[in-house]
Formats: C-alpha cells, sequence, structure tokens
DNA sequence: CACCAAACTCAGCTAATTCTCAGCCAAATG
DNA sequence: CATTTGGCTGAGAATTAGCTGAGTTTGGTG
C-alpha cells in the first residue's frame, strides 16, 4: 500500500508519515501542489492525502486537475479548523473524504482504511489461501492455526501476494508497490524476502502444500499448485 | 510488439521503457528527432512515443516527415505541462493521440494499447485459437484445459504467433518484433524456438489439431488448417 | 551508547533458458 | 533423379535468473 501525503507543514507531514510507515504503508510526501499533483500524476499510489491551504496550487486545484487527467486514486482532503465552507468545496471537487484538523492518527488511519477496503477476498482484515490467514489490522499471520512472527517488510510483501492470488507479480511490480519511489532497490531484494517468506510460511509447514511459486522469467506467484 | 520511444531526457525514457519491458513490449529508444525519425523509418514498430521537445529535430517535424515518408506507425505525441497548444499541433502534424506531462504509466499503457487495438479476437487479455487459449496479462497458456508452461522467448513468439492468426510471418518479423534491434538473432534461432513451441503446443496435443504451420519459403502461420 | 533485529547488499552457486552449430531430411527445381 | 535450398533437430556452449549464506548498515530500545 502505497499513500501519498500532500501537506506544506513539514511537522505535520513527517508525523504523519512516521505513523504511516509504522503502519506498514509506503509513504511519499509532496510539501506544495504542483508537486503533489505530479507525483500523484505519474505514481501508483492507493490513496491521497491532501492539505487543503497548500502553496502554488491548493488542495482543490490539485484534486480537480486530477480528476480532470483521469487519475482515480482515493483522495482524503485536510483542512484546518478554521476554513468552514471547505468541507463542501473539498468533496465538490471530487475528493472521497474529509477530515479536519486536528485529528486523532487513529481518526486518520480508520478513514485510509475505509478508502482503501477492497470488496473482493476480504473478510473483514482478513485475506487467506488455503489453510493461511492474515489480519491486516492486527498484522497475525497464522498458518495450519500456529502463530507466524514476520516482520514489516515480510509482512508487506505477503499482504501484497495475498492480494493478488494466482497472479504472477514481478519484482518491479513487488518493488514499486512494497517501496516508496526513493527507494532503490535491487531485484535480488525481492528475492531475499522472498526466500524469507517462504521459510517462515513454507518451509516451516512440510505437511501443507506450498504456496509460494517463482514462476521463472516472469514473476512470483501465491495459490495453492494444481 | 515493439516500440520506438523518443524522448530526450533519459531519466523518462528510461523508466517508460523499463515499464514497457515488463508489459512485455520489445522497446527501442532514440535521444533526439534525428535519431528518432531514421529508427523510425527503418524499423517497424507498434507505435511510437514521441517526445514534443526534441534536440536537432522537434517532435511535430519527425513526425511530418514520417509521414510525408508514408510511414504510417500509430504515433502517441508527448508534451510537458507548460506547452499549452501543442496539443492542437500535435494532431495536425500527424500524430494519433496526445498525452500531458506527467502522466501515470497505466494512462500510457491504455493509449498505446488503444493505438495497437485489433478489432478481431481480442478480449480484454486473452487470445483463443481454436481450444488454445493465452492470457497475456497473467502469462497463463492453456490448450484443451490443461496449463502449458513456457519460457519468456517462447511466451513471446507464441503471443506474436497468435496476434496475427492466419497470417504468415517471416523470420525477419519475428525477428524483429521479439527481439530489440541490438541483438543479432540468426534465422535458425526462429526455427529453433518454433520447435520449442511445437513440442508443447502440438506434440503434447496428438488428440488436437496442428496450429503452427510452416510455410515454406515464406515463414510462418498459426491458424486451423482447412 | 551498546545491543539487537530488521533491512539490505553482495558474491558465489545452480539450474533454466537462450542461442549457435552441424548434420540431416524434405521439397523444389531443372 | 541429381542438386540445391529451406527447414528441422539434438547436442552443447554461453548467458542469465533466481537462491542463499554471510556480511554491512540502519534504526529502534533499554
Amino acid at each position: 500500500m502505497r499513500i501519498l501525503i500532500v501537506e506544506d507543514e513539514h511537522k505535520i507531514a513527517t508525523a504523519l508519515k512516521k505513523g504511516l510507515t509504522q503502519e506498514n504503508y509506503a509513504v511519499d510526501l509532496a510539501f506544495d501542489g504542483q508537486e503533489g499533483f505530479d507525483l500523484a500524476a505519474s505514481e501508483d499510489y492507493s490513496v491521497i492525502i491532501l492539505d487543503l491551504m497548500l502553496p502554488v496550487l491548493d488542495g482543490v486545484t490539485v484534486c480537480k486537475n486530477l480528476r480532470k487527467e483521469n487519475i482515480h486514486t482515493p483522495i482524503l482532503m485536510l483542512t484546518a479548523k478554521g476554513e468552514v465552507e471547505d468541507r463542501v468545496i473539498g468533496l465538490n471537487s471530487g475528493a472521497d473524504d474529509y477530515l479536519a484538523k486536528p485529528f486523532a492518527f487513529s481518526e486518520l488511519l480508520a478513514r485510509i482504511k475505509a478508502l482503501t477496503r477492497r470488496p473482493k477476498n476480504t473478510i473483514g482484515h482478513k485475506l487467506s489461501l488455503a489453510d493461511l490467514t492474515i489480519d491486516t489490522n492486527s498484522y497475525v499471520v497464522q498458518r495450519a492455526g500456529k502463530n507466524i512472527a514476520l516482520s514489516r517488510k515480510e509482512f508487506a510483501l505477503l499482504e501484497y501476494l495475498m492480494l493478488h492470488p494466482n497472479t504472477i507479480l514481478n519484482k518491479d511490480q513487488i518493488i514499486s508497490h512494497i517501496w516508496d519511489y526513493e527507494a532503490d532497490i535491487l531485484p535480488n531484494t525481492v528475492e531475499v524476502y522472498v526466500g524469507y517468506l517462504r521459510k517462515k510460511i513454507d518451509a516451516a509447514f512440510p505437511r501443507s502444500s506450498k504456496l509460494i511459486h517463482t514462476v521463472r522469467g516472469f514473476g512470483y506467484k501465491m495459490g495453492v499448485k494444481k
């Protein structure tokens, strides 16, 4: 899950980034409207958090322009407490949700989750495949009833793979979904993480069938092998 | 599918090349208008992605000159955000579509697909011929309901043949579509790969009819023999 | 500030794939 | 029917993709 935060107050921006990174999102920052628009238009985000008051190009304009460019990434608008009528403006400009400052971080999280909720395959926040279950909310991973401890990156990778069962995902797709765009990650790093996951998910359960498959030349795929 | 990218900003050019290669296109790069024109005129591309602002020869001129030379390869024009009236100029010069920077990669892909869309036989990302189906998105190949594992090159060859059913494709066409132009490939290599494909596609299914045909002196053709 | 876990890189290994080559066979030609 | 030409194929060399153990760097914690 990648999130773009467009917010000129560095203090707020970095605090949000920190919090969301902790929650396992890959976070990019933009500090003015133009920068935000450019990133939003060129990268692939799951959600954009967009402040209303921004230098160069204000939030409403950014929002309208993105929609005009046919970019439909969910947008969560933020506004400072003084800005009274902004709610209306924000929602009319094409934003999907609205949050007034100051807000509790958990409130932000809840809104993000609401915006990124996938209809398919998700019963609440759980994803499952054969006897493997992951809870994307509490980060609990279980196979055959036993808990599995994963690091943040391992979890993010597993979540991404599980969101696309029986689909081949290549290393570049994985890199651009799991890492933010400043990160310059070698394909080998993905191989290493797949190795870590395999050790914990597949090798540790020799009685269950393998779920992580390499498709040489194309990428990786999760699924129950026929 | 071969694509030529004419773009002087190396960063953008290589990023696009990377992305398109990932999508299974063979991509060539040119960094100025003259180089772009020369390649476009001498090689056989499915689409040309042409930046408007280029050193030596600008995009509009390249475009006009190509049309003058009777080269009708679809052209997708790119322009930077500042260039206001360029859309008009671009379309009048003979380009087929227009895309303003910055753009989402998926938008570019969609435009390319629109420009290369074949009316017949393509339902989404699937191609089929008799009881053979390939999914150019997930790389799943099936015949008579059974999965067939192909290597990357084998898949690319099969995809190319399936995109032109009942059409004779000669070895040079195949080479120039499947390999990029730096590669120096013998016609025999194509024969070898056709052999590999036949083994997996035709020989492995003796109860189905042969789909890959040699047309001696001319090339290869896929189709249901009458 | 020392420690530990996590994140990431690197080099070496293995195995699959890519590609070439040489010899063979079949079709076309005269 | 002899000869030439194009295409097929088994064998193997060269290349590349992916895996892994080991090591370095980073970042959080006591």
